[in-house]
Formats: C-alpha cells, structure tokens, sequence
DNA sequence: AGGTTAGTAATTTTT
DNA sequence: TTACTAACCT
C-alpha cells in the first residue's frame, strides 16, 4: 500500500521520507523540494504510527519555516495538529529552558531580552567595571560574547588562551558579569536560551533522559547553519535512537559571521556514526542555463560535500544568464528598471521580479529609479515591526507593569516622554537600588516617599509609579488590551507622537494602534509579550504587484521568475570586509551568497557589475567581481556600455585591493569585461532589427538609448539598444 | 536637563 | 554622503 502523500515524490526524495532509522543528512540542492521532503517525512512519521505527534522534535531557524512546515503536515494529514515540538531552535530551546529554569538560576518566567536590551545591560556592566566604552565599544565586546555562547561556552568554560585581545583580555571578565546580571535580572539574551539549556542536559543526566524518553525522532531544517551550540543540543538529544535526519545544502551556508559552521554539515558521518547521505539534486526551479551557471560558480569552492544540480521537471532551456557591464551605479539603476519595464510590457507580473543585493545601503539607487518610473516595489527585510522605536517603548511600558523587577524596561520609558527625569535622576534610583538590592521600580518609589529628588521631577515620578499600579490593578478586572491602550495614553507616551510633528510621527501612532489591535489575539499581556520576544513576525508589506527588493541574504528560501543581481564587483561583491575577516573562507562565503542569489532565479537572471561608484561619498572606480570570470562562458551572455570603464579605469587604482588571501595581483583579463559597443551607431529609423525576445521588427523612433520598435509578432514596443542587434 | 554640534565609522542579521 | 554618538553649550 502507498499513501498517495509518496505518490508525489520523486525516487531519491522517497528514499529521503522513507529512511526513517538511524541519522540521515538529506543535502538538498536550491530548488529540489526540500521542505516537501521535511514535511512528508513528518507526516509519514505519524501515518506509520512510528511516533505520536509530541515525540517529534522538529527544528527551524525562522518563524516562517516553523509555520509552513506545520501548515503543510496539518495539510497532508487532514487536521491541525496539537502538542508538537515544532519551532524554532530558540522558541523551542526557551520552552525547555523555562521548564528547568531553577537549574539555571532562573526563575520560570524570566524575561527574554532582545538586541537593544543586551547592548543596554552589557554598556551598563562594562561601564560599572571601569570599561573605556569609547576605546572599546560595547557593541564589539556583545560580539565576542555572543561568538563565545554560539560555541556552547559558559564564562566557566572560556579559557584564559581564548579571552579575546578586547579591553587588554577583560572579555571573559566581562562576561561572566553580564551573566551574573542577566540572572539579577532574572532575564537570558537569545544566545542565553540555547546555552543554559545545552548546559542543563550536558550536566543533569535525569533532565537528558528524560528528552531521551520522549524525542524519538528529530528533524533538523537548515542544518548548514546550525552553530556549535545548536549542534551540541541536537546531538545530546539525538543520543541513543540517533532517529537524526538533518536537511541542508553545504552549498547555501551564507550565516557563518552569525557562528554558524559549515563544519557541522561537513562532518555529518563523523559526528553520526552509520550515517546515511542522500542527495536530492533534480532542481525543479530553474532553466538549464541558470543551474549551469550557478553550479559552474560554486565549483570554484574547494570546501563541499558536492552536488551536481540536474533539471529536473520539463524546464525549458531558457536564456542565458545575462551579464551587464555598465559605466557607473546610476546606469545600473537605469538599466535595471527599463528591463523590468521590458518585462513587465511583455506581460511579466512585478511579483516575480527581484533585485537583490549585497549591502543595503544598495537597494537607495534602485529605489530611486523605481519611483522615476512609477514601478511599485517592496523592500524586503529592514526595520521589522517589532523593532521600531514606537513599539518597543510601548512594549516596555507593558513589561515595566506586568513585571516591576524589569529594571531595563522601566529605565528605558522612565523619562518618555520627557518629565524631567535627567541623568542625576537616573542614577540617584540606581544608586539606591544597588545599595538596598531592590528593583529599580522600588527604589523610584522609596525615593519618592523620603522626599529624595527635587520637587518636580519627584512628582513626576510619583505619578508615574501610581500609574504603574492603577494598570497593575487594572489588568485582572479590565483585560489586557483596554489597559494597554490606557497605559499609552495616561502615560503621555501617545500623545508626544501626536504632538510630534516630524514626518513619521503619524505612522508611528498608527503603528501603536495596530499594535493594540495585535495584542487582542493573545489571552494575557503575560502570552503576548512571550510572543513578541521570540516571535519577531516580520510583518511584510501585502504581497500585490511589486518588485521586491532585499539583500541576498534576506532572499534565501526564496524563488522568482526574473532575479536581477546588481553590484558584483570587488570590494562590494565579494565584500571586502568579508576577505579581510575570513581570508578564503571569507571568499567562498561570498561566492556561496553569490550561488544562493542565481538559483533564486526560474527563468531569467541579469548580473551587473558597474565600473565606478559612489563609496561613502566619494567616486569610485571598481574592478568587476571575480565570480563574473568564474561563469561557464556557455551559460552566460555578455552585454553593456562598459566599454568606456575599460579605458578610464586601469590608471586608477582601485578603492579595493583586488586580494583575498592569497593575494592576487589584478589581472588584464579583469579588465577584460567582453563587452558589446556601448551604442550600436548602425541603429536608425526605418532599418530592420532582431531583438532577443520580440523577434524581428523595424525601428520607428529613436530617442537616447531607446528605440521605438514595431516588432512584426511582438507589435510595437519601447526597447534599449543593446537589447537589439541589426537583422 | 536638554538641545546642538563635531567627530567617526560605514556587510550580511533567520532568533 | 549619511547616520550615529559623545562632548559641549544654554
């Protein structure tokens, strides 16, 4: 009997759901059905009775995988499932973590802090130990902390030899103070939730086996970017059964600054004694020119498991991967909206269309051009939610009322909106709480009460801390939602954005009220402020008709009919911070990134690399990226103005020393960018012309570098001149 | 206490 | 060039 969920799956996709005993590292290509073997194999795992739901531990990195992959199980077995142990690594590493917290020195209900509260508290221990935060910025120091809790390391276990160069090797010093404050606080950063419970099942056997008992199989998403701590979780939990099936492509690993290691995937065999490989390598995303393409790029990384992409459905040979050598970024931008015009004149929708980038600071000229031509895009990724400002002094003011020891929330909003709490203030309560050991909210109160402050900041103050516990009161007899708008406006807090009249306060407001009506989903303030923590939604811009913008990084996952890849020159791409920090690691992250941003396209691919541009200001001229050179010739098409780079650019030095490690002297193929003549001079009106994809046609009006064309099966268009060649 | 100006640094950021 | 931080002035 086959259930008709296997029916649709190609052999070695079968193989990969079907091979349920023992660990099993699935590498799956771009495109090749990755999450349809994940999710089936959940599935199949529950048809066969092998497990009931709760004894599958299945593990994501983000929020959306986590959610599609529970849509699409609950899809194929025909309900919504109950009680799994699906989620992120974090949300699910939180959920263990509160069950044991006592082991950790925590209370059940600590508080999870995010970026902006990590870097707050470490600035406050780092000054409080004597730190020069301006010779040492607090931000680098939050780095090496958090590299040494990806690596599994408690302040206990980093050796003096590993105590970084920072602040004359106070970084393991510093450490183990932040920590001891985090736990003061009775608050864990993200890294935190991983590490303390790593360590809880490395150290108390009962708790390890009692997950032994209850995961019988675990499934691993991503597992390319999994770090040392992750791994180190998984492999404690997998001990034993060693039910392991991890899913990943060595090939897309583009986090490993984040201390992701590409190790971990590389050594899959060695970690998981009598392990399985199962390749899927049938791409049923792309044309045959874009799998040559990228799989001829990434042939060039020495450091793979290997794998060879095939189409796999009935794609069509498709266009080459266009390459376009231009003078300058403005020409980029000109000549990446007039192809999107193209398409979208022939019929594509913008939906499919995506510019990705290195850098963010990238998508501003893009932007720029898409507004001239009045095409709507999004900008996938920057400020989430979440995030922004508005948001999370509100959500501080909820935490401050639910939790009155949060010491980080209630200084954050103590003085917004302005009541003329200044720094003195500030650190009159601070002073007295660390003298008497009590939250900073007490110690407002007491001081408040002995008369300490001056007259009016002490009234402000005091009225402050009333509204704090008339909201307190509030939250059991009027709901959660009814007091939180209350808190906002009793506060003043609304009402300093009303009265801002900078340009973005009107959507700040509007931001707070859709935050009110968020919360209605959740039962407490107490659920829905769990939720913000780990749940970071990145609530997109409504789907529709638009261009998508984002960096490369942000595109992974994801798939379009037409992908314009803009900026790859040395310096920007690969980026040249990326080759000073990890030498040939560094390069071949880069070239990965480079891989993930062609396989996101299906059918058309344009890369651009511009000979000058503006870096912080100033004019540049830049060398083409190297991953232009490494491009099978029989997969791409060159095209572009850049004639003129060529005879302006070899006198300048670049901005950008073309070497990697080992350096590399820049070679005269570099210039060598084959290039057609810029303006085709034979172009005139009346003559006959083949265009790439209208066919043949006679030109009917010149104007710059656009001809009118009427095609003879296309009708007339608007086209570039490069794009046309004489019939 | 709070606004203003000078100096400095500039990738990527799933939680 | 811009954006952010820290000293500086009112």
């Amino acid at each position: 009997m086959t259930a008709a969920y296997l029916d649709r799956l190609n052999p070695e996709q079968r193989q990969a759901v079907e091979t349920l005993e023992g660990p099993l590292l699935v590498l799956a290509g771009a495109g090749t059905g990755k999450t349809r073997v994940l999710t089936t194999r959940f599935a199949h795992i529950l048809m066969t009775g092998r497990a009931a739901p709760h004894q599958v531990l299945a593990v994501t990195f983000t929020n959306k995988a986590a959610r599609e992959m529970r849509e699409r199980v609950g899809a194929i077995l025909g309900a919504p499932i109950e009680g799994l142990w699906l989620g992120t690594f974090h949300a699910l590493a939180a959920r263990m973590l509160r069950r044991h917290a006592e082991l950790a020195g925590l209370k059940p209900d600590f508080t999870i802090l995010d970026a902006d509260d990590q870097l707050r508290l470490l600035k406050q221990v780092a000054e409080g130990a004597g730190l020069d935060t301006r010779r040492w910025p607090v931000a680098g120091l939050m780095g090496v902390i958090q590299r040494w809790k990806d690596r599994g390391l408690t302040p206990e276990r980093v050796t003096p030899a590993e105590d970084s160069d920072f602040a004359n090797h106070r970084a393991r010093e510093l450490y183990a103070a932040y920590q001891e404050r985090l736990r003061a606080l009775n608050a864990v950063d993200f890294g935190d939730l991983l590490l303390l419970v790593t360590e809880i099942l490395r150290t108390e056997t009962e708790v390890l086996a009692r997950y032994h008992r209850l995961f019988r199989y675990i499934l691993v998403d991503e597992y390319q970017d999994t770090n040392l701590v992750q791994y180190l979780w998984l492999r404690l939990l997998a001990q034993g059964h060693g039910n392991i099936c991890c899913v990943g492509d060595d090939d897309q690993s583009i986090y490993s600054w984040r201390g992701a290691e590409i190790e971990n995937i590389l050594r899959f065999e060695q970690d998981f004694p009598g392990a399985r490989i199962i390749r899927l390598e049938a791409n049923y995303r792309s044309t045959r020119h874009i799998l040559g393409a990228a799989s001829g790029l990434i042939a060039h990384n020495a450091g793979r498991l290997g794998k060879t992409l095939r189409v796999g459905g009935s794609a069509p040979e498709g266009e080459r991967v266009r390459i376009l050598s231009l003078w300058d970024s403005e020409e980029e931008a000109r000549a990446v909206g007039e192809a999107i015009e193209a398409a979208q004149r022939a019929g594509e929708s913008l939906a499919g269309m995506a510019i990705l980038v290195r850098a963010g600071f990238q998508t501003r000229s893009f932007e720029e051009r898409l507004i001239t031509l009045g095409i709507p895009y999004r900008v996938v990724g920057g400020a989430k939610f979440y995030e922004r400002q508005e948001i999370r002094d509100a959500i501080a003011y909820f935490r401050a009322t639910v939790q009155p020891a949060d010491d980080l929330a209630f200084e954050r909003i103590v003085n917004l909106p302005k009541r003329g709490l200044g720094e003195g203030a500030i650190r009159e309560m601070q002073a007295l709480a660390r003298r008497e050991g009590l939250p900073l909210m007490l110690a407002a109160d007491r001081l408040c009460s002995e008369g300490g402050l001056r007259p009016k900041p002490r009234a402000a103050l005091r009225e402050l801390l009333e509204g704090f516990i008339r909201w307190r009161e509030g939250l059991a007899r009027e709901g959660h939602v009814v007091v939180a708008s209350a808190i906002l406006e009793e506060s003043g807090y609304l009402e300093m954005w009303r009265q801002d009249r900078s340009p973005e306060a009107a959507g700040r407001v509007e931001n707070l009220k859709e935050l009110l009506r968020a919360m209605a989903d959740y039962p407490t303030m107490q659920a829905f402020l769990e939720h913000v923590a780990l749940v970071m939604e990145n609530d997109e811009a409504a789907e529709g008709e638009r261009v998508s913008l984002m960096t490369l990084h942000a595109a992974k996952g994801l798939e379009f009919d037409r992908v314009f890849l803009p900026g790859w020159e040395e310096g920007l791409f690969p980026h040249q911070r990326a080759l000073e920090e990890g030498g040939l690691r560094g390069l071949e992250e880069e070239r990965r990134l480079a891989y993930v941003g062609i396989t996101r396209a299906r059918r058309h691919c344009m890369i651009s690399h511009a000979a000058n541009r503006r870096i912080h200001g100033a004019w540049t001229s830049t060398v083409p990226s190297r991953f232009l050179e490494e491009l099978p010739e029989e997969h791409v098409e060159r095209a572009g103005s850049a004639a003129a780079a060529r005879l302006a650019a070899p006198g300048l030095a670049p901005r950008f020393p073309l070497a990697a490690r080992p350096p590399r002297p820049i070679e005269a193929a570099a210039w060598e960018v084959p290039a057609r003549p810029p303006r085709q001079a034979a172009l005139s009106v009346g003559q006959r012309v083949f265009h790439q994809k209208f066919g043949y046609g006679r030109i009917t009006a010149v104007e710059d570098d656009k001809l009118d064309i009427a095609f003879e099966k296309a009708g007339p268009k608007r086209v570039l001149d490069r794009f046309v060649e004489p019939a």
